[in-house]
DNA sequence: TCCCCCAGTTCCGTTGCGGTAACCGGCCCC
DNA sequence: GGGGCCGGTTACCGCAACGGAACTGGGGGA
């Protein structure tokens, strides 16, 4: 393999797991990424992505040839060899990732103090939301029990 | 009243139901758009979104509070009222839930008739080969042999 | 002969999201 | 005093997704 993929992406423990966008399955997103820059195999493809098991590896590769978001290719030698790769339709999803990408990098860091705020179990001093408070009262984390 | 939200994304019958893509859990992305025009109570979310139950959309809008993405604000009002509204961090969101928008509308029925076309026996663009179905062999470039 | 390669497939188990149904508690109206 | 409205909560459940481990199959190499 050639291109260096943004390893962080495929990290379980890299916080953007905790981010709020899917597109499709679990791995569609990254299965799109992981094909933009040419066809891979489907051992290429489980190595990047490599908590992914075979099982579902290939569940989510017939979804996607089913939408018509990537073919697959089987060649017919002696070690079998199958590329998958983009189509059209599928490369269209890769400006809808990278807008979400690019929310993430934005954005992520707020969500994730907000959580960490919320769960500390006081009223956030609002760096983001402000503003509605007139008559009521802003809940914070429902301190029941 | 009641502003004229799109019926078509709520309605489970939509097609759109199919498109590979979600904003957190399986609600949020509505939450967030039936919050776009400002803040709504508690009741008001559960009429789009007829088919969510008052479980759901609770878990849903802790969650998205616990995020920052809505504020909750209860008035001590004799029948009660609670009304959510989004945070900058939550309305943030809607360009990339456009985004996803515009993707459905432009690529939808691309990804529709693919998925007819496969159910329909295999090769979608190209039935150079035949007899494909479940270990299907989709023509390729005919490398060696 | 045995094992390895790749690209899966099959069986089985677990997790948890999402859904159903029922209940709660204050206040008002009938 | 019984119901209704409002905004939930709680208990229970089912299904689909996700995951682990083992197995398949045909050719090639040791």
């Amino acid at each position: 393999m050639t291109m260096r993929l943004d390893a962080d992406m495929f990290d379980p423990m890299c916080p953007s797991s905790a981010l709020p966008f899917q597109v499709g399955d679990k791995w569609t997103g990254m299965v799109v990424r992981c094909l933009e820059h040419g066809p891979r195999r489907f051992g290429e493809l489980r190595a990047p992505l490599r908590t992914v098991t075979p099982k579902v590896l290939t569940e989510t590769l017939r979804a996607m040839e089913r939408d018509g978001l990537v073919t697959r290719t089987a060649y017919e030698e002696n070690p079998p060899r199958v590329e998958y790769a983009l189509t059209p339709l599928g490369r269209s999803l890769l400006t809808l990732i990278e807008a979400a990408r690019v929310w993430t990098r934005e954005h992520l860091p707020d969500l994730l103090a907000a959580r960490v705020a919320y769960d500390a179990g006081g009223a956030p001093a609002a760096p983001t939301g402000s503003g509605v408070s007139a008559a009521g009262v802003v809940s914070g984390p429902p301190d029941n029990a």
